[in-house]
DNA sequence: ATACATGTTGGAGC
DNA sequence: GGCTCCAACATGTA
């Protein structure tokens, strides 16, 4: 569950601001009970966290990591994690993880990290990946501090969007390539969610999931890259793999480390 | 049908 | 203390 769609379920779930809980049931371990008779004030997102923020200022934060899923005035065939009924309705919660938070909210988040918020700051993004040069821009793509709601869909996309392949580290790229980089972010995160809206988000798919590249055919390479050991989908011929040109010192000619110019 | 994957956390080990 | 690695969680899909 990527960012994106958490906007729809906030959506979803907007029937329910101002109603109050009449009970909540489900097998997390997370102390829920203070939430009883309490009013829902306000859903917010951040990132993949979505955010049930009471009138009595304590929330319930949703993360529903890989397979995590809901249901509202409907159950599953299975153990929910998390119901709460409402006078017009109730929300389930399944194979999620349920924290309760009592700090406020604005002390813990920073929505200026949030690509799908209002708030959603590309000069700061800008300064925070420059300062992890050393890191591969696959590894990047998914850091929540930096990119707050980017998964994998997206960032497999969005490298092939901008042509860059998964394993080119941040040092490699020009100021002009980052801050290219950082707006196809925020331009393909828009697009998941209007294209899921509509239900056609696969149908867009262009190297997730795929075979051959759109654009040369070429078979696809499929392989976990960086740090985080994430699955890259990505064309390696479409995708260039840039290096950073180690110069001699004193030359301007451009040499190949480990290889002999003939 | 077996393996993998829209993800994160916490603990072990160094 | 900090860093990295890995198990754990859990289920729909290929």
């Amino acid at each position: 569950m990527e960012g994106p769609s958490l906007l729809i379920i906030k959506d979803e779930l907007s029937v329910f601001k101002g109603k109050k809980v009449t009970a909540l049931e489900g097998n997390t371990t997370a102390l829920i009970n203070e939430f009883k008779d309490q009013t829902l004030k306000e859903i917010k997102t951040w990132g993949k966290h979505l955010i049930l923020k009471f009138k009595t200022k304590a929330s319930i934060r949703i993360h529903f990591l890989m397979f995590g899923s809901y249901r509202i005035n409907e159950r599953k065939d299975q153990q929910e994690r998390l119901r709460l009924i409402f006078n017009n309705g109730e929300v389930n919660f399944y194979n999620c993880s349920v924290k309760v938070l009592h700090e406020k909210l604005e002390d813990i988040y920073d929505w200026s990290t949030d690509v799908l918020s209002p708030q959603w700051c590309t000069e700061k993004a800008f300064d925070q990946v420059k300062l992890n040069a050393q890191e591969e821009v696959a590894d990047i793509l998914l850091d929540q501090e930096i990119f707050s709601g980017v998964g994998n869909i997206i960032k497999n996309e969005v490298l092939f969007n901008v042509k860059l392949h998964p394993k080119t580290k941040v040092a490699s790229l020009s100021n002009k390539e980052v801050k290219n980089l950082i707006k196809e972010t925020e331009i393909y995160c828009h697009n998941f969610l209007r294209w899921k809206k509509v239900y056609e988000l696969k149908k867009h798919w262009q190297v997730f999931r795929k075979r051959t590249c759109p654009i040369c055919e070429t078979k696809i390479s499929k392989e976990k890259t960086g740090k985080r050991n994430r699955i890259s989908h990505y064309c390696e011929k479409c995708q260039i793999l840039k290096t950073k040109p180690v110069r001699k010192p004193g030359k301007s000619k451009v040499a190949y480390a480990g290889k002999t110019l003939l």
